[in-house]
Formats: C-alpha cells, sequence, structure tokens
DNA sequence: CGCCCATCCTAGCAACGCTAGGAATCCTAC
DNA sequence: GTAGGATTCCTAGCGTTGCTAGGATGGGCG
C-alpha cells in the first residue's frame, strides 16, 4: 500500500483529463464530435481505459453536467450577491442564467438535454443543483406573495429554460432577448 | 406520361409510409429505436428507397415534426375556440400546448429538440407554425396592456415550453404541474 | 419484339459505442 | 536481486449505425 495514494491520485487525475477533454471536445465541436475514440486520443491512452473510469459515454456526460450544475450555482450565487434589491436581484439572477445557457451552449445541454439519469428535485439530487435552485428561491421569496415559493421558482425557472432553449436554436430571434427577459420578470414577479 | 401520374401518386403515397412510419416507431419506441433499417423494414422496401424521398434521417424526423406542428396549431385553435373568455381561452390554449408536449413526447422531440432546420420566426416559416403562433397571439393580445403583443405570445410559449421539458425529464415534478400551469397564467397574463 | 430507362436491391464503407483477451508493467515477497 | 502475481493497458474485433456505389430487374416505348 505504498504506491496506493499515488496510482490513486493518477487515476483521480486521469479522470479528470477525461471529463475536461469531453467539456472542451463538446464546447468547441458540439456533442456529436465527442466520440471515445477522440476522447481517448486527447487524453493519449486507448479506448478502454474511459470504461475503468466511466460505465460509459453517458456517464461521461453525466460528469460533465455535473461540473456545469456547480458552475451555474456559482454563477447564480455570484450574480444574486453582486447587486441588492428585490428587483435587482432577480434580474441578475435571471440574466446570469440565461447568460450561462447561451454561452456555454454543450454545456448546458449535457445539464438539461441530455443526462436524464442525474436526480433532479429530489434529496438525494446534487448539492449543487439544489444550490442553484435555492438561488431562484431567495430571489423570488420576496415576490411570491400568497403563491408558494417553490412553485414560482420552478415556473421562473420553467420560463429562463424555454427563452434559452428557443432562443439558442433560432427559434426565437435572439435580438429580442432582454425585451423578453425583462417582460417576463415584470410579469411573473410584479412589484408587490 | 400516360403512367405519369399514378407513379407520382405512389411515390407520394411510399413518402407518407415512411413519415409515418418513422413517426410510430419513435412513439412507441424514441427516437433511437428509429433506424433506416427499420424504417425500410416497416415499410417493406430496402434502405436505399429511403434516400429517393429524404435526404438523410434528419429529413425525415424533420417531416415527422412538420406533421407535429400541423397537428399543434390544429390542437391549440381548438382549445381556444371550444371556450369563450379572455382567461379561459388563454388556459385553454396553455392546456393543450402542455398536454400535447406530454402526450407525444417524441413528436415533440422532433419539432423543438431536434429538427433545426425547420425555419422558425421567419415569413418562409411553416404555415402551420405561424398559425400556431397566432393563436398564442390571440389570447394573449386582451391582456398584453403596453407590452408588445408578439412579445408576450413568445415569452408565454417559452415558460410552457419550459414547463413542458423540465417535467417531462423528471426535472420537475409533474404532480405539480397544474399549479404550476395556473401560476405561470395567473402572472405572466394577470387580469387587467 | 427488342431496346432502354427508371426503379430497386445487394453489398459494402467508414464510424460509432463497447468488450474480450493477451501483453506489458509494476509491486510484493522471498 | 529475482521470481511470482496482480494490475494496468492495448490490440483487435463485434455488432450496429447512417449512407452509398453498382449491378440486376422489370415495365414502357418505338
Amino acid at each position: 500500500m505504498a504506491t496506493g495514494n499515488r496510482r490513486e491520485r493518477e487515476r483521480a487525475q486521469r479522470e479528470q483529463m477525461i471529463v475536461r477533454a469531453a467539456r472542451e471536445l463538446a464546447e468547441a465541436e458540439g456533442w456529436d464530435a465527442v466520440t471515445t475514440r477522440r476522447l481517448a486520443a486527447e487524453i493519449e491512452y486507448s479506448q478502454p481505459v474511459l470504461y475503468s473510469h466511466f460505465s460509459g459515454k453517458a456517464a461521461i456526460m453525466t460528469a460533465v453536467a455535473a461540473e456545469g450544475f456547480e458552475e451555474l450555482a456559482v454563477a447564480l450565487r455570484t450574480a444574486r450577491t453582486a447587486v441588492s434589491g428585490v428587483r435587482a436581484s432577480l434580474a441578475a439572477v435571471a440574466r446570469a442564467y440565461t447568460d450561462f445557457a447561451r454561452e456555454r451552449p454543450a454545456l448546458y445541454d449535457a445539464m438539461f438535454t441530455h443526462a436524464v439519469e442525474l436526480r433532479f428535485a429530489s434529496p438525494d439530487a446534487p448539492d449543487a443543483l439544489q444550490a442553484g435552485f435555492a438561488e431562484f428561491l431567495e430571489v423570488v421569496g420576496p415576490v411570491a406573495g400568497d403563491d408558494a415559493p417553490g412553485l414560482l421558482a420552478e415556473t421562473f425557472w420553467a420560463g429562463l429554460h424555454g427563452l434559452a432553449l428557443l432562443e439558442r436554436s433560432g427559434r426565437l430571434p435572439e435580438q429580442a432577448h432582454d425585451e423578453r427577459l425583462t417582460l417576463l420578470i415584470a410579469r411573473l414577479a410584479p412589484p408587490r
């Protein structure tokens, strides 16, 4: 067991390389370009080593998605705490969310379009996921009024998610994004 | 040219068979199960005939999506005209939309997740697509107030789209769907 | 009747995710 | 220091995918 730690460390390092390679490739050329062969070449190992770390390609995408949830939670939290006031926080979180989706489309896809294995809306969901949702709860709470904050947060989130997806795929012209965001906030979370 | 009409007719018929087979297979087993080989077997022709009708699998999915937009437009219109009153129409259209997405997940995926080739939000978009959007415009108009009806319709649509996707993938517990829908309507389109 | 053109199928290509089985390497124990 | 054993890793290959080339087949026309 003398060298046990080193090997474990090296293994963890290599696993991180796989995830990073997958993410970079996906962000550069889309998930279709992320093949197990290219991944293997990228980390300078043969294909089968991937399977000693992950059960398959889907698991690798899930790992990338998990990273994404961490970063999303941070981004939302940063946005919220950077400003003060109920309406400013709302706007900041909303903008941070849609910015995140637009700037990292492949990552966002891994998180929300693929990777269905990740548990959501349950106690055993990843911490980062709950942390992200908590940010929504935080900014939405003050304007919830008689409605359940949880429900409002979910609906707010869904609205942003829909906007992000439809705009990114060209189904809604991106140029009016700001106006839609403003409208969504003004109506979903009106001043009380 | 004596038999020209018959052959054209038969060709069109076979094309329809392909689209129907693709759709049924997708709805029964998901799009992953829709392979060109299975499609060919289903219509009792060999693989290459598919490519004499469509440029590839993506084009077949787009054709299925086009059917979906037709049906969605009809469903929305039916829902809207079945009731009277501003708020009732809003609720009816919203419910019809999310019902459509939940009951035909594969079709909905073809329309919104795949098939990016279809032009949206432009004059040369399919008629059915514009017709569907027109239904949103119709029910949203009376509550637009000072906001542009087009923007509100888009945002409303995005909200429903987000709800549909997040609920269907288990990211939001489906059981609270009604409450979210009510909340979305009450806030996005409040009584004026 | 015989040619000819369109239609359709067989066969195959490259690439995919994934896996079996043997080679090579490193650690351990004597 | 060296033999043995276990672990790590690679080569090779399987089955399937979307898609295509090229030859057979059969109906329509002169």
